[in-house]
DNA sequence: GCAAGGTC
């Protein structure tokens, strides 16, 4: 008998049905002479420091540096502490009792690193000797999932991605456990000052913008706005000069030939600017953008979202939502008019379904070679009922933007219009002549200018218009706006975007900070040690989280960049570079910042005693 | 008590 292990349980009974097995068990499927089985994601984990001896938080203990590390059972936070998880030890045990009956194990973990590490981290614990092959498909449909295994791998070949991930795993386990506790001990071990790889540069990002935001000085600046009149109809313009003086504005001012002045039409049209724009649809979601999405239209947190769309996900209502893809496969979106037809009775937008199964389909979101472990988020063709708000919410975000991306580009009118009277003046218009994908929600744009006119009347270079209105206005220029979870999951997929170095830059083009399926923790982790807190829909830091934010701000533990370094160096290791080397820098690091930490103490205890308060 | 990674 032949066992075939996926990562999590909807894949082993997709991989079933595809061969035909259908005697459910137990945690695992059975027929055709094969064993369907499954993890839940990671299974095992490094197992903590106590498991070597270092009983207790003890500077003596630091550095931490196991000379080999063992597994042990994921946990989970019971009132009790922290217990082996009842769900994983059963699942561990089936797949231990399919195992030692299998002739062979084929792998069909997720196509990655991690994947790589789940199963592997499975076959060592066990102590399996079994031979193995590997899946590796980027797709889940019935034709790549058959490919697939005529195409089996065999299983050795993926034991530089193993090193990689085993390397990853480790280092973060070096630097977070030795960094933390280093931390914790020497500001007096009031509680727990956690650090790491991905937390704390994300706790430096919203340190520094807190600053900057708070330490920004406004600029006072001036600016004329005129109103004209044409036939009836009225536009505003702006002068094109800012001006940082109020004497200097009141002089230009004066200047406008405006009708109260004695002036009947003293506005002097000189250019006139109209050019079409055409706006492709938005790209289907992947977890992030919708996540931020979900924070902008519902104010819901990541975590939120994450959750409710997992609940959709386990209602068999949408497509696997851990999912750092955009694109779907040309198999996909072969499917797309039938899901499409699923949504015509829908209250909000079943007219643009409708609208959309006679018209050709935009192709922006079709590209396989931009699907990797999962492809977007898309409805199943479910049809759901009796959700509640908040999964009705997100649903049709799914179901709204599927139609979106397949829907037709936005066109609009852009004019521009120049006019003199003292000064020069320029009148912006929008006028959408076909909506297109934004048909789907109907919304206005968030950043719409509040000196845009909706539409701008028909006239020609050299009509002299009356202005029918003058003002001063004062402004201030304004700050950085403080992080928000959209903008935050903006900015850590991104982080790769504001490094220098081109090879870096490409490293981190991918993985950003976290992955899709840790950045809401990662969030939610910052909040339970109290290092930020929510206020309104802001992300600030508490005054532990800037104390903390002092100590590391310099060091290579809190910036982006060390992520970067990481990702080049385990990417070599993938194709082959020695995992030794990369080892021995790791924990060179690790003795260097667990020092560092220590000697920092003597001045920062008496900090966050004061932060305590 | 602690990392980051995956998922019910």
């Amino acid at each position: 008998m032949k066992v075939i292990i996926a990562e999590k349980p909807s894949v082993g009974r997709e991989l079933a049905k595809v061969f035909g097995a259908t005697t459910r068990k137990d945690g695992y499927i059975e027929g055709k002479g094969y064993s369907f089985t499954w993890a839940f994601g990671h299974l095992l984990q490094l197992a903590p420091p106590q498991e070597y001896g270092y009983i207790g938080w003890r500077k003596e203990h630091l550095p931490m540096l196991p000379a080999k590390f063992k597994l042990s059972i994921r946990k989970v936070k019971t009132k009790d502490g922290f217990v082996e998880d009842p769900g994983v030890r059963k699942q561990l045990d089936i797949i231990k009792k399919l195992f030692d009956e299998a002739t062979e194990i084929i792998v069909a973990t997720d196509a990655g690193r991690e994947g790589e590490l789940i199963f592997r981290y499975i076959y060592y614990y066990l102590k399996c000797k079994k031979p193995f092959k590997r899946l590796w498909i980027s797709s889940q449909t019935d034709e790549a999932i058959k490919d697939g295994f005529r195409n089996l791998k065999p299983g050795t070949d993926y034991d530089t991605l193993f090193n990689s991930a085993h390397a990853r795993s480790q280092s973060d386990w070096l630097v977070g456990m030795n960094a933390t506790q280093a931390l914790s001990l020497s500001a007096g071990n009031r509680s727990v000052l956690s650090l790491g790889r991905v937390q704390t540069p994300t706790l430096a990002m919203i340190c520094a913008r807190f600053l900057e935001n708070k330490n920004f000085v406004p600029q006072t600046f001036y600016q004329i706005a005129i109103q004209l009149d044409k036939d009836g109809q009225l536009f505003k313009a702006i002068s094109v000069a800012n001006f940082n003086t109020q004497p200097e504005a009141q002089a230009v001012f004066d200047k406008v030939q405006d009708v109260a002045s004695g002036f009947a039409t003293g506005g002097n049209i000189t250019a006139v600017e109209a050019k079409p724009r055409k706006e492709p649809p938005p790209l289907l979601h992947d977890l992030s953008s919708l996540q931020q999405e979900g924070n902008k239209k519902n104010g819901f947190t990541a975590d939120q979202t994450l959750n409710l769309l997992q609940n959709l996900y386990e209602s068999k209502l949408v497509s696997y939502p851990r999912t750092g893809s955009r694109y779907i496969g040309d198999d996909v979106f072969a499917t797309v008019p039938q899901l499409i037809s699923t949504l015509t009775d829908h209250q909000l937008f079943g007219n643009q379904a409708t609208f959309l199964q006679t018209a050709t389909l935009n192709k922006r979101s079709v590209n396989a070679k931009k699907v990797t472990d999962h492809h977007a988020v898309l409805i199943t063709g479910v049809k759901p009922y009796n959700l509640s708000k908040d999964h009705q919410a997100i649903y049709d975000m799914v179901a709204g933007r599927m139609l979106e991306a397949f829907h037709q580009e936005c066109v609009k009118e852009i004019t521009k219009i120049t006019i003199e009277s003292g000064s020069v003046f320029i009148a912006n218009g929008t006028v959408i002549r076909s909506a297109g994908w934004r048909s789907v929600f109907n919304e206005v744009e968030d950043e719409k200018k509040d000196e845009e006119n909706p539409a701008l009347p028909k006239v020609k270079v050299g009509e002299l218009l009356p202005i029918v209105n003058k003002a001063l206005l004062e402004k201030q220029t304004k700050p950085k706006a403080l992080y928000n979870e959209a903008s935050l999951l903006k900015a850590l997929e991104t982080s790769g975007k504001e490094i220098e170095d081109e090879e870096l830059r490409y490293a981190m083009k991918d993985s950003g900070l976290g992955t899709p399926a840790t950045r809401a923790a990662i969030i939610e982790t910052l909040l339970t040690r109290e290092y930020i807190k929510r206020e309104k829909r802001s992300l600030v830091p508490t005054q532990k989280g800037l104390a903390v934010y002092e100590v590391v701000k310099d060091k290579k533990i809190a910036q982006a960049e060390l992520t970067g370094q990481w990702e080049k160096r385990l990417e070599e290791i993938r194709t082959g570079a020695s995992v030794e080397e990369f080892k021995a820098e790791i924990c060179e690091y690790t003795k260097t910042i667990t020092q560092e930490l220590l000697l920092a103490g003597i001045g920062i205890s008496a900090q966050f005693a004061e932060a305590a308060v």
